[in-house]
RNA sequence: GCCCUCAUCGUCUAGUGGCCUAGGACAUCGCCCUUUCAAGGCGGAGAUCAGGGGUUCGAAUCCCCUUGAGGGCGCCA
């Protein structure tokens, strides 16, 4: 039944980055589209012609594509595209005139008019109406102009916009699929504007004959919208269209609860990858914003939320955003990486990081791999393996004050070098055995050898487990750092 | 101001009239493991279910009011 076919859009418009509602709301539609075998459209709603740029384009389909959002029909790339309802982005559809017959026909029916007030006029309007506590919404006046009237104004030359003219008394109500039953009192909508005098849709009149035309079954967007979906019923009404399902999506907040901007952080899906975290971090996090399953299931499994996802586990109320639970199941999904992932995902930062992968013995693979479950980011993974590729390291202060300047360990460190000087199989295991013999035999406890030691040949107190790291250094560079190591105690003795 | 929506631990949430002395997860605290840092294991604290009225034998769950929060009232989407 070609009619029951599941067809959701994600309609984005590119007036800047890939926000983390918009990638929320495109996931569910995602996740919607995959979980009854339906159609995922991406549509591009660029009729704001002056805040509309191709470089936001670029950058929303960059990043819809990193979360592994694979849309199967709708504008592919700047300049592609796939699908049997074309074009999918606006411009384009107006370009070839596709809005124009509706605007017509509504005219004929008396359902649109000309309207020639100014945007000065209409704002007056507005300050006079919040004066008077009234809405500040637009009072119809040119519902029925004379024809002098208009000759007048275009005299003037004025350019006229075109306002749906909305009905004056019933209601307009739906069935939302998160909120159960909503209803506004067309007394209370407006005379909203379909064509602006520059000649282009504005978004309730493109959105909907686009819906419409390219036959979406639900639209599931942002609950922002609540208020902009008695408007659009009205036009699916005039024109006697079949209304399609609706389904409104909470907001996503800050942490003090306001809507989510610049203040609270990052708030653009790059800026979170450039951060590193990984997609599937991204996309996890997001479907738990607002959705949740009878369990409360955290980590899925790939092709888990796919499967499981359901409009009835959408959440009513607004969801805060919680930059400390996502670092934390970043780190769960680092784990969960291969080595070979792990450093596949790890290079970028690593060369952003300056450091030169080949100044190691051992495969940097191995390295990164070394400390995987210490990573809550990406770019954590520089400034923890960094030692690995340089000569000189750097000691940390406090810990070359609070770990090499005790007493004893100027008789450690010299008696271990004899020690390691004399292996020849410079493995983690014989490492181990000879260090741990080394401190029964001269009556220390092994902390008190393997401390200064991991100082001496990293620099710091914390790091990879200490005979894994000394095998990978390699025996001549970790005699050349317990040296370095030995030369700074006994000047700090002189 | 008007309209709409929403309301369970700090946060994300489970819960759809009795199984709830409200469950899970993050964060937090303690203990264990341990060569460090993590990770992991175990345990604790944390929500009189926004407040107040009803309905009912019985309410976090149904109804009403209040309060608070969010959204909308654009030639933005």
């Amino acid at each position: 039944m070609e009619n029951n076919k599941i067809r959701v859009r994600f309609a984005p418009s590119p007036t800047g980055h890939l926000h983390i509602g918009g990638a929320r709301t495109a996931l569910f539609n995602y996740l919607f589209a995959r979980k009854y075998n339906g159609t995922f459209i991406l549509r591009i709603e660029d009729t704001d012609e002056l805040r509309s740029t191709r470089e936001s384009m670029h950058s929303i389909f960059e990043s819809l594509k990193w979360l592994g959002l694979n849309w199967d029909e709708g504008a592919m790339s700047e300049d592609d595209e796939k699908g049997d309802y074309g074009p999918y982005i606006q411009s384009k559809r107006e370009a070839r005139g596709i809005y124009k017959k509706y605007v017509d026909f509504l005219i004929e029916k008396g359902y649109a008019y000309y309207c020639y007030c100014t945007p000065e006029e209409l704002e007056e309007m507005r300050k006079k109406a919040t004066l008077e506590k009234r809405p500040p919404r637009y009072d119809g006046r040119c519902r029925n102009l004379t024809n002098e009237q208009i000759e007048k104004f275009r005299a003037e030359g004025r350019k006229p916009v075109i306002r749906f003219k909305m009905p004056d008394d019933g209601v307009t109500e739906w069935n939302d699929l998160i909120h159960g039953h909503l209803s506004f009192e067309n007394k209370l909508l407006y005379d909203f504007i379909m064509i602006k005098a520059s000649g282009y849709p504005t978004y309730n009149f493109a959105c909907v004959i686009d819906d419409h035309l390219m036959e979406m079954s639900h639209i599931i967007r942002g609950d922002d919208h609540i208020s902009n979906t008695p408007l659009q019923i009205n036009l699916y009404k005039a024109f006697g269209w079949k209304l399609p399902e609706f389904a409104h999506l909470s907001m996503i907040l800050g942490p003090d609860g306001s809507r989510l901007s610049k203040r609270h952080g990052a708030t653009s899906v790059g800026e979170y990858r450039k951060e590193g975290y990984l997609p599937n971090t991204m996309k996890n996090y997001l479907a738990l914003l607002g959705w949740s399953t009878k369990d409360s299931q955290q980590i899925f499994e790939v092709g888990e939320l796919e499967e499981k996802f359901s409009l009835d586990g959408c959440q009513k109320n607004p969801a805060i955003f919680d930059p400390v639970k996502l670092k934390w199941m970043n780190g769960e999904y680092i784990r969960k990486l291969s080595k070979d992932q792990l450093f596949d995902y790890a290079i970028p930062f690593i060369k952003d990081a300056g450091i030169d992968l080949s100044k190691s013995r051992v495969s940097p693979v191995e390295i990164v791999a070394l400390e995987q479950e210490k990573y809550k980011l990406l770019s954590d993974i520089p400034k923890l393996v960094d030692f690995f590729f340089i000569d000189e390291i750097n000691y940390n202060p406090d810990a070359v004050e609070k770990v090499l300047k005790k007493p004893e360990v100027l008789k450690i460190l010299s008696g271990i070098k004899a020690v390691y000087t004399s292996i020849d199989d410079f493995k983690d295991t014989v490492i181990e055995e000879k260090t741990r013999a080394f401190a029964k035999e001269n009556g220390y406890k092994a902390g008190q050898v393997f401390h200064p030691l991991r100082v001496s040949v990293s620099g710091r107190t914390e790091g990879p487990t200490l005979f894994k790291m000394m095998e990978y250094f390699g025996k001549d560079l970790v005699i050349k750092r317990i040296d370095e190591a030995l030369k700074i105690v006994s000047d700090s003795l002189s």
